[in-house]
Parts: structure tokens; C-alpha cells; sequence
DNA sequence: ATGAAAGCGCTAACAT
DNA sequence: ATGTTAGCGCTTTCAT
């Protein structure tokens, strides 16, 4: 393996010469820079990262922190912030944890083994000695997708996107909606408010067996959270689900129960993932600008690093209403049920 | 940061002893062991890996290169393989690459510099140069859904699995068969030749026209085969699409055009991605085992990085015919065309 | 069983 | 503008 040293020798420098080539700083001639570059590209020397790492005492690389059973979206959007941070200079090293709070603790010890320059969060994890961690050590951080106190985030306005997804059922002229959502993390959360907002908005009182929870955001538990609410027997015309994947797992089970979409129920999802628009029906969706909240996410990290302006920032980006197939007029007098 | 001088300073030892400790050697004085173990569980010390790295000359990264259009099946595939080399202490470095010659050299350079302990390539790459690279510096490498002389693999048999497809839709009773495909990676070709295979079993003639290439294995590629396919005119009763997002591809684009699968045409996918199960109809497919394949790449990479069983292995792993609602028998004299 | 010492490859402060 | 030197945190001979 060829080190710096081997250069200088050949080259007839110091160590000292060819690191300040080797890392574009001023103050080396010209003619001396040419031929170490030379050197450099016969020998194909490559600075080791590790040696750098230990007395830059940084690592240039940044944690994504998501949870391991992400869905499409996450997984759409953990790419593309990989991409982000890797044209800022960073390696990406991805954390799939479970809090279930044994892995908590492994978690925090990873993070201070690595000496990570920064952490991206696309889950949010509940203890506090992890944030306690961050704060002590003033590591820089930014949350994607959620917001917390003092610490930049990006995201959209969840509540409002679901009130607007909502909207978009109601001026169909549905007003039996139901919905299916999580708990889990406050998307989920939120965009259950906005669900009840909307229908308050029109003054449909809230009704809570009109919503059901499941413990994953997937399709999978999309065809629990549809089968669920079937069994309440209640009549209603629409669903709206807290991710396209539930959409898609709901529309499945009514389709099996011989429930055309949208002609008997209109569905409404929430992410518009790539599939989205390929499904069938095409899914009416909520769609959060993905590479805007990864690039967003990597550059606020990246200025954060950097030390410049590193003031706390809460970015709040622009969601939209897609309209496809999967959401229509009601057809007044049909009752399914 | 608590160093690990810090941790034998205050144990009243030297830092060997504490070494020795954290790396559960042997010669160590159990008296002395607990108290650095306390020490280190009180102080939270971690050991700086960028340190160990250097005098270890090597970094416990792995690195996985994966094609930047890369499709739902590697997604799926490289979350998997990534969990599985954390449970054997790597960490993982994802290189997303296009192979248009000039990433190849930056691809090489990055490898380089990280002093990788082993990769994973669920990317074809095209160059020698990389591949003389490893020859020459002897980076354990393991090859995950395609084979190469010289190297370890986990694959499953593409062309015999593409045989089985077809001969599905076979004996259903259609003998119109076309398909749509890529010839971009290796798997691409053999599952096109399983399909004429197939149809040559059946005394069916090689027919060119019946086979439409496409550039990426994505759902957005799978409508333009579609369309092509349709704009040929050409009678048929059943599509074999070499991926899973083709089919579904394929299969939106029947449905607009007013075509019902799989009442006027049978359709054949690959892979099992996640969404199979749920599209409409379900997705009759192949499905490669995505756990299997993950969990040994990363085993025989360990093996070969510990330098036990350095043998290269080839490693065929079984597949599977899925057969849902996307199939089904043709309707016989029904000529849509 | 333990400690002293050297060195991994690099950068940066300091000296010139 | 360039070289000398120290040192980042760790492991590993080599002594003892």
C-alpha cells in the first residue's frame, strides 16, 4: 500500500508538501504540485481514511437512523439522502433499529464508537438519554420526516396534508369516511388529527370506531386495518390511509370482498410512493417531496458540520394532492352494505 | 472523549492490560479484568475505531455495490445483507454506481481509500479493471444474484427458474407468449432464454418479434414494453416480464387499455418483491429467496475475510413458482386483437 | 501476567 | 514555500 511518505520520498518532499497538495491547500509551487500529482496518478496513492479520520479526529461519515422495519417511503427516501450527503463529501452508515430499549443502549454505542460528524433521524425514538447524548456532545443532527424541540428538522405539515387529503373526499361529496393509521410515530398521530379536523370542519362530529390503528404502516396491516373495519359494519363510502401502503393493502381486501375502487369505496393513501402510480387503481395520494427533504436534510446537516450558520432551522415543505383513479363521486343511494 | 490511557490511568495499569481487556485476550489477571470492565461501563469508554483501523489495517467495513437504478428486489435484498453483516460485526458501505466508465474509476478510487474488509456486489460491472483490482490486492468478494469465474456466488438457477415460468403459462394452454426484458445485467439474458427454452420445449420456434428489451427493470419500463408490445399487433394470450415491476408495468397498461388480467391475458412475473402480494390482481411470480441469498452472501464474505474455508463457492439456492391471481387458463377463441 | 515502546498514516503547528 | 516534529488512539512485539 502506498502511504504519503512513499510519495514524498520519490518525490524528493516532505510528507508535508505532498498532504497540502493532496488537500488543495495554498502556498505550494507550482511546478512541485504538478509532480506530485504525477506521482500520485502513476502510483495510484489514495489517502487512507482512517489515519485522517484519527487526527482530524472526525470521520466523515454521517448516521441515518431508521427504523428497521421501514416502509417504501423511508426506504425511497434513505436512498436518496445517501446520495445527498455522499456529493457533500460523507460516507452514509445506516442504523436499522427497534426501540425496543435494549437495542437503545447498543444504539448509543455505535454512535460513540463511530464518531460520527453528524446523525440524520428518519425515526424518532422515545428515551431521552439518546437526545441527552446528542446535546452533551453537541453532535449535529437534523430530523427528516418529524420535528422536535430544538434540533432542525424537515418535514410537512402533516396535519394539514391529511386535512387537505380529507377535503379532497369530502368535496367529492363522501361523508362516511373512514380511516386507517398507526400510533406508532407522529405522522401517524397527525395525520389522524388532520382526518378528524376535516370532518369536523363540515361539522361531522368525531367518531372514533371509524378509525382504526394497526402497528405498522404497511400493506400487510393495511389488509388487517380494511378487514377491521368491514367487521364494525359500519356503512361508509370512503377510507383514507395514513400511507399508500395501507391504501393499498385496504384496497386489496375490499377488492377481495368484491368492493370495486373507487366506484363502491373511494381511497385516499399518503407518501405517493413509486408504486402509487402503477397500482390499480392509481392511488390518490398525498405526496411529500422527497428529494427536497433528502437533499434538504443533507445540506442543513452538512451547514450544521461545517459550523456556518449553524442556527436550528425548521424547514416546512410543500406537500400535494395528487388526484389519480382511486377516489371518485360517491354513488348517493348505493348502500353496499 | 474518554481515551483508552484514560481508562488504564485511572485503573493504575497500562493501557495493554486494558487492550488485552476490551478485546477479551487472554493473560489477563480476573481481579484486573473486573476492574477495567467496571471502569469502562462507568466512564462509558468505546473503543475509537478509526484508531484500531490503522494498526489493524483493516476498517470491519463492508462494502456493497449496488446499481443506482437499483430496483424494489435489490432494495429489499441489500437492507437484508446489510442486517446480516452487522450480526457479524461489519459495517456496511453502500456504493451506489452507473457504470458509464467514468464512475468507474471513482468507484475504484473510493474502495481504495476505505480500505474495505470485503464487498458484495449485486451490481455487475462490465470493466476489468476493478476485477483486476481485486485479484491482484485479494479483497474477499462474494457476487449475490449473479455468478462470476473466480469469484464467490449465491444465485439461484435464472434461466431453468424463467424455464418454469413460462412453462406455467404452457400449461395453462397458452402458446402466445410474449415477453418483455432487458439485457442490461446477466440475469436478464439467461431469464430471456429460459422463455424461448421453454417455448422451443414446446416445439414453439425462437420468435424475436415476441420479445421487447427495455432499459430498466421498472415498472415505469414495463409500461413502454407494454406499448411496444401492443403496437406490434401481435396476437397473444400471455406476457412473461423478467421482473416483477415489469409485469406491473405491463399490467397497468393492459388495464387501460380496456385488457383484463387474467381473463384476456395471463401475466408472469420475477423476483416476489413485497408488493406482489398485494397488487390486483396478485402477482403470479417466481420468487428467489431473498433472506437465503442475503444471509449467505454475508456468511461466505465473513468466511473469506476470516480466511477460514478461503474456497470459492458457488452457491445455487433454490427457487420458487408463485402461482396467484395473474394466471390462469386462456379463454380459448376469445381474440381480443 | 504485565508494562514499555514502537509504529500504523496522516495533519498541523512551528520553525525556517 | 517547505521541512521537522509531535501526536491522534490503538495494538503488538518484546522484555520482564
Amino acid at each position: 500500500m502506498v502511504s504519503i511518505k512513499d510519495i514524498a520520498k520519490q518525490a524528493g518532499m516532505s510528507p508535508s508538501t505532498v498532504s497540502r497538495v493532496v488537500n488543495g491547500k495554498k502556498y505550494v509551487n507550482p511546478a512541485k504540485r504538478d509532480k506530485i500529482l504525477k506521482l500520485i496518478e502513476e502510483t495510484g496513492y489514495v489517502p487512507n481514511n482512517a489515519a485522517r479520520s484519527m487526527v482530524l479526529r472526525r470521520s466523515f461519515t454521517v448516521g441515518i437512523v431508521v427504523p428497521d422495519t421501514f416502509n417504501m417511503f423511508q426506504r425511497q427516501l434513505f436512498s436518496i439522502i445517501e446520495r445527498h450527503l455522499y456529493s457533500f463529501g460523507y460516507h452514509t452508515l445506516f442504523f436499522f433499529v427497534k426501540f425496543d430499549g435494549s437495542s437503545e443502549e447498543e444504539f448509543l454505542n455505535r454512535v460513540r464508537s463511530e464518531k460520527l460528524d453528524g446523525i440524520i433521524m428518519l425515526h424518532e425514538i422515545q428515551g431521552n438519554r439518546f437526545y441527552d447524548y446528542i446535546t452533551r456532545t453537541k453532535l449535529p443532527i437534523v430530523t427528516a420526516t418529524f420535528s422536535r424541540s430544538q434540533i432542525s428538522s424537515i418535514h410537512v405539515n402533516e396535519e394539514q396534508a391529511s386535512f387537505d387529503g380529507v377535503s379532497h373526499l369530502i368535496n367529492l361529496g363522501h361523508r362516511k369516511i373512514n380511516m386507517i393509521t398507526g400510533r406508532e410515530f407522529s405522522f401517524g398521530r397527525q395525520r389522524t388529527e388532520g382526518f378528524f379536523h376535516a370532518l369536523e370542519s363540515m361539522g361531522i362530529d368525531r367518531d372514533e370506531t371509524r378509525v382504526v390503528f394497526v402497528k405498522h404502516y404497511t400493506a400487510e396491516f393495511g389488509m388487517y386495518g380494511m378487514r377491521e373495519l368491514l367487521l364494525r359494519n359500519k356503512d361508509f363510502s370512503a377510507i383514507f390511509a395514513a400511507t399508500d401502503e395501507l391504501a393499498i393493502g385496504a384496497i386489496r381486501v375490499l377488492r377481495d370482498e368484491g368492493l370495486r375502487v373507487p366506484e363502491d369505496v373511494s381511497v385516499v393513501g399518503f407518501d405517493d410512493i413509486e408504486i402509487s402510480d402503477f397500482y390499480l387503481p392509481r392511488l390518490t395520494t398525498i405526496r411529500q417531496p422527497l428529494d427536497e427533504i433528502g437533499g434538504q436534510a443533507a445540506l442543513i446537516l452538512h451547514r450544521h458540520i461545517c459550523g456556518a450558520n449553524g442556527a436550528i432551522a425548521e424547514l416546512l415543505l410543500p406537500y400535494k394532492l395528487i388526484i389519480r383513479e382511486s377516489t371518485a363521486i360517491p354513488i348517493s343511494g348505493k348502500s353496499w352494505i
